[in-house]
RNA sequence: CGGGGUGUAGCUCAGGUGGUAGAGCGUCGGCUUUGGGAGCCGAAGGUCGGGGGUUCGAGUCCCCCCACCCCGACCA
């Protein structure tokens, strides 16, 4: 391909509304184009990257036997009512209507699809176990999209279910697309990490997630340097802690005008943050609930959607505080509360002496407050967030705490669906079973933000061998000079016929300019022409993946170029 | 869903107290230049996010709406 030709502008400006680094270079380079929020076109040179990673992901798939298919894009609205999903999913559902009035999802998984392709066409256990996956574009109605690629609302995602006899065999499917995940990311040059995670809204017995770590990720998650252990930070337990040893003090009723935050209640006081029991109102289905934790620590909203069992909650306004307990933010604690409302303990409160309470009275707190003499605990439950240094669950040392992009989801989904909507299967006896289920996620547009956030510096991206827009860019430094132009064009016809992925940058600009473009586009090696090849035959190379320079003889190029790419 | 911010040329932005729209970059034509976004001359390019209002007159003041970006997912 030849620059002058090919539909890819850069610009020097650096885009107002993009803030990570992948989103950025991203537009900077010519690879995206944003049309929406989170809904972004990708153009030549960004497809070519992600025709690369696709390439990547079906082999590993058709190499443990997965076959591709295309399912669609538009889910009608019965398919969805048999999991209930069409209401649970929630307002991440983009819903439409035919000119019928029929109702529509654009699927923004396809779960309920594929099981009822299932259930059309296969009856016996001897068909299993079965893999298929489709590569496909993907919507949903984010609260908020961000980043560019990252997190998007119209994104390409390669999704896989597998189909077994039961849950042993299941077993077996789901680690065998583990493995083939982790070859897959290997393979693109992404360090990724495999960590436990939570099912969600796809439901199922357990999952895990493939995280790469960056700092714009909007995953969060735990790493154990003792043990190994790695998980979403949302399912890292904290179990409680020891009580406390210190002498009890004398209860104290105080009076505390305009704390209406830890950090002010705590400064006005002179006591540490943790000393604090602080008391949020929680209102599940219409019910008052008072989750307690320590002042120091912050509720998991993940985790009460856990102790919950759905997304039916909210952090109670001011006017509901004000109409349930009679008070005001600031001054919620367990004395003197209605009978309605209930009390749910955090772990971390276990134990703590000698705290400071409220007592639903604006301006007055207690000090001094120990369980056992001035309170009795109640119900505990685990709803803490983990923050850094928390205990590994599994051998107690300190946890690292990280952000990354969660490149991947596998799921081992058991009957869930396959219950719900009928899919079943005769065993060897002749009874009929629901199948056993694992869906296997990939996002794939999301892939090349997450290559760029691994791999940039202060002059553009930096594509590593296998994944890029090109392999080879070969850059004359003066089209003008026939002699130099024409050299240049026998090296890239040669290149081509060797069946290099080559682009030409014939460009009529200066040396200047175009270094910085190829700098920024980020094609990994580069064919320089210019004086020194006019002077002494010698090309240069540039690597920009791993930013060094070689002087080439033209004889030569071809081998040298195969033996980089191929290390 | 809250909170904050921004919408003026393709991009990045400037346009006190209201007086009929500008720069740099990019684009097009020309000259010069050719190893790190060079220089000079000329040109094209605008519903000032949209609607309403105030006014003789609105990019600017008032009201409503929309879009996009950021923060939080409400921490008492």
């Amino acid at each position: 391909m030849r620059w002058s030709n090919f539909f890819l502008f850069t610009s020097k400006e650096e885009p107002s509304d993009a803030v990570s680094p992948s989103h950025r270079l991203l537009l900077r380079a010519g690879f995206i184009s944003q049309v929406s929020s989170g809904i972004y076109e990708i153009l030549p040179a960004g497809f070519k990257v992600l025709k690369k990673v696709e390439k990547v992901i079906r082999e590993e798939m058709e190499r443990i036997g997965c076959q591709e298919l295309l399912l669609t894009v538009l889910n009608p609205k019965e398919l969805w009512e048999e999991t209930g999903r069409w209401e649970a999913y929630g307002k991440e559902l983009f819903k439409l209507k035919d000119r019928n009035g029929r109702e529509f999802c654009l699927g923004p998984t396809h779960e309920e699809e594929i099981t009822d392709l299932f259930r059309k066409f296969v009856r016996s256990y001897r068909s299993l176990p079965l893999y298929l996956y489709q590569v496909q574009v993907k919507f949903r109605d984010e609260k908020r999209p961000r980043f560019g690629l990252i997190r998007a609302r119209e994104f390409i995602m390669k999704d896989a279910y597998s189909f077994d006899r039961d849950e042993g065999e299941a077993l077996k499917s789901y680690k065998t697309f583990k493995e083939a995940y982790e070859r897959i990311f290997k393979r693109l040059g992404l360090e990724t990490y495999c960590v436990e995670a939570s099912v969600g809204q796809i439901g199922g017995k357990f999952s895990n997630e493939f995280i790469a770590p960056t700092p714009f990720g909007e995953a969060h998650f735990v790493l154990c340097k003792s043990c190994g252990y790695t998980a979403n930070s949302e399912i890292v337990p904290l179990k409680r802690g020891e009580l406390e040893g210190e002498e009890e003090k004398p209860l104290k009723l105080v009076e505390t005008p305009n704390t209406r935050t830890i950090k002010e209640l705590s400064q006005f006081l002179g006591v540490k943050e943790e000393k604090i029991l602080k008391a949020l109102l929680y209102i599940h289905k219409g019910e008052p609930y008072l989750i307690l934790i320590r002042g120091d620590r912050e509720v998991d909203e993940k985790k009460v959607e856990a102790f919950f069992g759905d997304e039916d909650f909210h952090l109670a306004s001011e006017e509901e505080v004000r109409e349930i307990l009679n008070t005001e933010k600031g001054f919620v604690g367990i004395f003197n509360l209605p009978k309605n409302v209930k009390v749910v303990w955090d772990n971390s409160t276990y134990g703590k002496k000698n705290l400071v309470v409220a007592l639903n009275k604006v301006g007055y707190h207690y000090i001094n407050v120990n369980p056992g003499r001035d309170f009795n605990y109640g119900q505990f439950a685990d709803l803490c967030k983990v923050e850094e240094g928390d205990p590994c669950p599994k051998c107690g040392k300190p946890l690292q705490l990280k952000r990354g992009l969660e490149l991947g989801h596998i799921f081992l989904l058991g009957d869930r669906y396959s219950k719900a909507m009928g899919a079943l299967i005769s065993d060897e006896r002749g009874k009929e079973v629901p199948v056993y289920m694992g869906c296997y996620g990939i996002g794939v547009s999301r892939i090349l933000s997450a290559l760029v956030e691994q791999n940039y510096d202060e002059r553009g991206i930096r594509w590593n061998y296998k994944v890029n827009p090109f392999e080879v860019l070969i850059i004359c430094l003066n089209v003008r000079d026939e002699e130099l132009l024409k050299s240049s064009l026998r090296i890239y016809q040669r290149l081509k016929e060797e069946g290099f992925d080559v682009l030409f940058d014939d460009r009529d600009e200066r040396a200047g300019f175009k270094f910085k473009d190829a700098d920024l586009v980020g094609i990994p090696l580069r064919v320089v022409l210019g004086k020194k090849y006019k002077e002494k035959k010698l090309l240069e190379v540039q690597d920009r993946y791993r930013d060094r320079s070689y002087e080439v003889k033209e004889e030569n190029l071809v081998k040298f170029l195969r033996d980089v790419l191929k290390s």
